[in-house]
DNA sequence: TTGAAAGCGCTAACAA
DNA sequence: TTGTTAGCGCTTTCAA
């Protein structure tokens, strides 16, 4: 027996298309063809039944029209970013991009979890998303399941691609040579590369970027130093790379910006000046790492919104059965200027 | 006319109940019987019809039945935190506690924009989500759009809540007393504070429960500094604290990690030693930031992903009709000791 | 024990 | 110009 002191919430019933049309005395369909400027019918009465539609707070029901209209105007991202340090800019530039056309988007992070990836999934498909974009943390993994075969288009954005599928990746050779060209561009003579683990693909495209640039401008190439993606290797590097030295390095170009926060923080602390004496590029544009660097660190930025607004175009033109080419797009990144290379060095 | 090199492909049509019922030769009714553990019928007819379901691969229709039970097993996160820092963590739990009960979550970021808000709102009514849990990146700050009196209920979690609404949040001034407390028990005496900006309500629970907790303990209470929640006010504050102060401090409770970072930072390069010579707690527990402090960081930890957990099933409560007590519920904060404080002091 | 029929809210042929 | 009818995929009386 239902006590009646705490009172139950009752929500109101939504106004139907039939509560419209038994309103301005007209048949459901002619209502649903004044809402949806189809059909030939009288101006008065298309203006009329809109108005009526108006004053009942009319909003059609998606579920319906769905269900007739094989579309669910939903799509689904997947990813195993936890923190969502590279999935919310892309989700951002997804849902930037469908938006104003009423797409929405189901955020499902499976973790590395095949079991709960298939979940997700599932309830996916289930409740007829239009497509899907994979997502992840790095680009040379896959997520824990597979999403090849499926009954609805698959976009891979800033992850491992199934073979012949659409994918989105950052360009990060052509990243990494935004950074070292800035550092020619300056005047840098010395340019090393601290980066992190071998195991790591993106590791060895920015480091062949790297050797590439330093070897068009006629500069010395130091090999690479790999580490992890830590302050804490950025401290060592500079250890190794400054301790008893001759020709110590006037710039360095960071895998990521945690590493390079170190690089400074280290360089500040054995009393050399960031930007006089070293240059530093850092990689990620992490705004919340790259703002609080003394000084202010430039840094390479993946333009990960851009990544999303792209895929979720394509995505949305896949479900609308216009074919795209397989294979693996690169999208430019973007050198974000702060104070942490200084201006030009003269002779 | 359509070109016929790039091979447009065609996703296999869904099956169908109907699909099932006909192999199995029986009514569509009896197959969603079988299915549903519904009706009366030999085992062996509901298992023959699970065998074919099975074998086809067969896959209910969400929408068809969403349509039909009004009820989408959809909700709708509703946030203005871009970058994630509170709402993921969030997501997370809300996620966690939904999945086994086949609830998606629609993720929309309305930055500070009501249009865009507006916009997000509508489409989620639209697919009749079930409900909405709406969040920030602060406790007290509205969203940009009006959430009460909608067709379905509402629950507030790490955000300003509408009067009456169901809300979640952190216990600011419980977390505060945390990190004073285990000062306290460490047998720290000059305990102060830095904060964030006075226009924050958490500023002054937490600087009220710092205070109440010195008066407690019968320890001098120092009034808070409040600046900006940079590293750059960290570094700024040990300067106003340190310079040639006599009674040094040998605590700072910080209003969270970044201006914590800060402060250890200023205060090794001025050769002080943390913890030795002064402890230094953060608040957040942003692991990114508190694990790569020198030492790392004693944190307090809001524990959003309870948060969210708490938020989510309430919120299925509200939907499946009980009715919840109005109101904001505090939940508690975690210490997550690390190293910048130190063990007990003797006398 | 099973199936026929109605209906969720909407759209789209087709008739009138 | 408008309305009738059928049907999207499913669940649920109710009758057989």
């Amino acid at each position: 027996m239902p006590s009646d002191d705490q009172p139950v919430p009752v929500f109101p019933k939504p106004v139907t298309l039939r509560d419209v049309a038994a309103q301005a005395g007209v048949s459901v369909a002619t209502a649903s063809k004044a809402l949806n400027d189809q059909g030939r019918m009288t101006a008065e009465t298309r203006e009329r039944i809109r108005e009526t539609a108006r004053s009942l707070g009319f909003r059609p029901n998606s579920l319906a029209q769905s269900l007739l209209r094989r579309r669910s105007f939903t799509v689904g991202l997947l990813t195993n970013d936890t923190y969502g340090r590279f999935s919310l800019p892309l989700m951002s530039g997804i849902s930037d991009a469908l938006v104003d056309k009423g797409v929405s988007v189901f955020l499902c992070n499976v973790e590395e979890d095949p079991r709960l990836g298939q979940m997700h999934v599932d309830a996916m498909l289930d409740k007829r998303v239009d497509g899907i974009i994979a997502t992840g943390k790095r680009i040379d993994r896959h997520l824990p399941i597979d999403l090849s075969n499926l009954r609805v288009p698959v976009i891979y954005a800033f992850t491992q691609p199934d073979p012949d599928a659409v994918a989105f990746v950052s360009d990060d050779a052509g990243g990494a040579r935004l950074a070292v060209e800035h550092f020619c561009r300056l005047g840098r003579r010395r340019i090393v590369h601290v980066s992190g683990p071998a195991s790591f693909a993106v590791v060895h495209a920015r480091a062949q970027a790297y050797r590439d640039v330093l070897a068009e401008n006629g500069l010395p190439v130091t090999e690479p130093l790999l580490g992890s993606w830590s302050e804490a290797w950025g401290h060592q590097a500079v250890a190794q790379l400054f301790d008893g030295k001759s020709d110590r390095p006037d710039a360095v170009f960071c895998g990521n910006d945690q590493i390079a926060r170190g690089v400074i923080d280290a360089l500040r602390e054995r009393g050399l000046d960031v930007p006089n004496d070293v240059g530093v590029i850092g990689f990620d544009n992490w705004e919340i790492v790259a703002e609080a660097t003394r000084p202010p660190l430039t840094s390479v930025d993946m333009n990960l919104t851009a990544l999303g607004r792209e895929a979720g175009l394509t995505l949305l033109s896949l479900v609308g059965g216009t074919a795209a080419a397989p294979g693996i797009r690169k999208l430019p990144c973007l050198l974000v200027v702060r104070h942490s290379c200084g201006r030009p060095m003269d002779g």
